[in-house]
This record gives C-alpha cells, structure tokens and sequence, in this order.
DNA sequence: AATTCATATTCGCATACGATTATATATAGA
DNA sequence: TCTATATATAATCGTATGCGAATATGAATT
C-alpha cells in the first residue's frame, strides 16, 4: 500500500476545505468496496462463498450442507448475485453457482487464513 | 485454502442431519469473520482504516482529514475499537488511533489493492 | 397439459445501523 | 478553580436488512 494516498490528500488539505481529487476518488472507492464488503459480511454468505470457493455447487448441494431454508439460500444467493461475486449455470432444473472472479477469491482466502487456519494451529 | 474443509463436511452428511464438529467449527469462524467484516463495511471506517493503515493519527486529523463530524468519527471509531481493529494512545489531550494487529492490516491491504490499485493503471 | 422438482420472488415484520443533535468526560492551561 | 479543547456517549429517528411464510416461475417428466 503506496504511502502516496495520504500525502497528497494532507497537501490538498492546506490549500483549502475543498475536496480534492485524490480524496474524492479514494471516497469513491470506499464506497465500492463497502458495498462489496457488505455483501460479504453475513455468516451464510460467508459459507456459501467459502464452499464456492472449492468448486461449482448447485441450489439445493448448499441447502444441504448447511442445513438452511430453500428460501433462506436463495435470497442470499441473490444478494450475491447483485454485487457479481458469483455467477450461475443452468444444467436442467439445478442451477450451479461458482466464484464470479479473482478478487472475491482473493478476499476469501485472507479471511479463510484469518479464520479458519488457526483451528489447525490449536 | 485447503479442499479439507468440505470434504470432511460432506462425509459427515450421508451419516445423518447431525451437525459435524467441522461443520460446527467452520460454522463459529464465519460468525467471527462476519463480525470482523461488519465492522470494515462501512465508506468511513474503511477509510480511517485505510488512513491509520500508513501511520497512527488522532480523532482531530482524520475528522479534518475525512471533512467528518466529530460525533461520526468517534462513533466508527468507537465500533471498531469493539471489534478490536484499532488500539489507541493517549498524549495530553489527544488521543492516537492506530491499526490493532496484523490481520486488519492484511485486510486493507489487499482491499486497497482490488479497489485502489487501479486508479494508477487507468 | 398436468405434475413435479428446483429455484426465485414477494410480503410483513422485527431488528440493526447510521446520521444528527445534544450532552458528558477528561486534560491542559490561565 | 474556571475555561477551553479533545474526545466520547446518549437519544432520537429514519432507513436498511434479514427472516419466515407464502407464492411464483421454469424446466423436465409423464
């Protein structure tokens, strides 16, 4: 992480309260990635992520696994599905979802280290 | 992240709706990183984040900073001191703010670089 | 075309969260 | 001790969010 953010943004500061351009499109980002970050932030969707995240699964593959409610599932999926952090495949009546790119994945496994490995260490 | 996570799980599955001690165990971390990740999504915490991620900073510099209220700035703050991701120091009036551990600094990190980054190559 | 299975959507409600305003605490200095 | 400054907390209120129950869509099978 580049110390330039800051800098520029406290040089900008002297000249006056008027926000400046590196703060407006660090704030932009900000904005982005809490949306993001929203999305990932619910214990359910954090497992449907983490099981995504080994392979492709369908509707009713998740229901199972994690014991949860048809429509409980689904909404979260949804919810997902708005912020493009999984994509979906239709085979017959199954739908399959799976990862919709590398940055989720990326953000995944941090938290997946953060989390989950300590249980290994223990 | 290791395939071990659901393998374990799905075996524990064909032998009964038992929930399994992985299930259970993976079940407790996301709660945890849920809890950790609440407390990231929000544009100003992000950004104080992101701001105390360089060096440590006192509520005044990042309310002028930010161009946020007083009374909002302590609040985010006051939030992510309960999650333990900020730790602070007091000199004489003012207090410093600073980033608690490694994991958040792990985290912005590679937030900043998914939602930062690519200002520079654009 | 009727039924079934898989998935999605809607509605109503309770709860959580954030912004604002006001007030409180704590330190420093006169 | 009185005042000013820095920071924290509380109260209110509007909005967003998740959950449960019910209903809808859509593909496959008969």
């Amino acid at each position: 992480m580049p110390a330039i953010v800051s800098a520029k943004i406290e040089n900008e500061l002297r000249d006056g309260p008027e926000v400046s351009p590196e703060l407006d499109a660090l704030m932009r980002n900000a904005r982005d990635a809490s949306d993001f970050l929203k999305a990932l932030s619910h214990e359910s969707r954090l497992l449907l992520l983490c099981l995504l995240a080994e392979r492709e699964r369908s509707v009713t593959e998740l229901e199972n696994i994690l014991s949860l409610r048809q429509a409980s599932v689904s909404q979260q999926l949804a919810r997902l599905r708005l912020e493009d952090l999984v994509t979906t495949r239709r085979d017959g009546k199954a739908i399959y979802y799976s990862l919709a790119n590398d940055d989720v994945r990326r953000v995944i496994s941090v938290i997946y280290d953060i989390f989950c490995e300590k249980d290994q260490k223990a």
